[in-house]
DNA sequence: GACAATTGTTGTATGATACAATTGAGTGGG
DNA sequence: CCCACTCAATTGTATCATACAACAATTGTC
């Protein structure tokens, strides 16, 4: 019974602290974007297709299943990007249903940009963390991810 | 210099591992609301209020400066949870510009539900992490929070 | 070649959000 | 005591993210 005890105490003070992580996650993630003239939603799909340079083309279809957005979402928040230039749209030659989306050269720029900003304040995020603890700190997060994924989607939908 | 690459190594691990954390978090919550028939904002809005119960009482403005929310999105969101009969409006008698919020009966039930809830399913998470490991988790994760609230609002905006 | 499935776009609706203008109370100085 | 000022809240308006439904174009299958 002891046991249960301690996991009920510890899982309160694990709620809490993902509550207070998630809000600062979202504050920080929104000051960082903030200064480049794109919006959140528009900066994770550029950072997707990003990520996804050299693994091949990437569809709307695609960044649809990767975001977990729905497809007219997908399309719009491109729509976007491809006004400012940051995306190009091009017709896949062997699927002409499919949009293939590519970086332009701006937008490996901001990429870039962005990428350099989150660097900094991830160092940032780590000086306060004293030297001996961080290793401890980042396989703590890797452990608490990979039991996040494991059960997601359980809860009330069964 | 190691030291220095060994800070940005960590960095761009630690980044990594925001993000996951963040996208994680964010569906985690959606679907624990999910089947309350509220949604997050309101969600949010409810927990707060709930939380400072016994604390004075609460206005708008309070959760205004709580949530980090302008003053007029509140007041939107707080009038949904009215029009449920999940909260109540009362005007200050000691100050009649202010609105006092507190829980119905409905709002107290509802509550307690989001947060048992939230409790199994940290839980789980922790079901998920070796037991030997959990403390080491929570205090890592304690850390970092801190850690980021201390920098917090640094970055691009000087 | 007809029909089902896939990919994307557009119409429409909702929710979260902010800023600006407005209303209704308090408050302090003359 | 009144006027200017401040503060709390609401309401108007605009934007963005989002989803679902309807539709168009394309592809693949029988």
């Amino acid at each position: 019974m002891e046991l249960l005890t301690e996991l009920k105490t510890e899982a309160s003070r694990l709620r809490h602290l993902l509550l207070e992580l998630s809000r600062a996650t979202q504050l920080l993630e929104k000051s960082e974007v903030g200064c480049c003239g794109i919006s959140l939603s528009q900066c994770h799909l550029l950072l997707e297709v990003s990520r996804r340079e050299g693994e091949g083309e990437t569809s709307l279809s695609d960044l649809a299943a990767l975001l977990e957005l729905d497809l007219s979402t997908v399309s719009r928040v491109a729509d976007g990007l491809v006004r400012q230039n940051l995306l190009k749209r091009e017709i896949d030659s062997q699927d002409r249903r499919r949009s293939i989306l590519t970086l332009t050269g701006g937008g490996k720029e901001l990429v870039e940009n962005i990428n350099r900003n989150m660097r900094a304040y991830t160092q940032e995020i780590l000086k306060q963390i004293p030297p001996e603890k961080r290793s401890a700190v980042l396989e703590s997060l890797g452990l608490l991810v990979e039991a996040i994924q494991k059960i997601k989607g359980g809860c009330c939908r069964e």
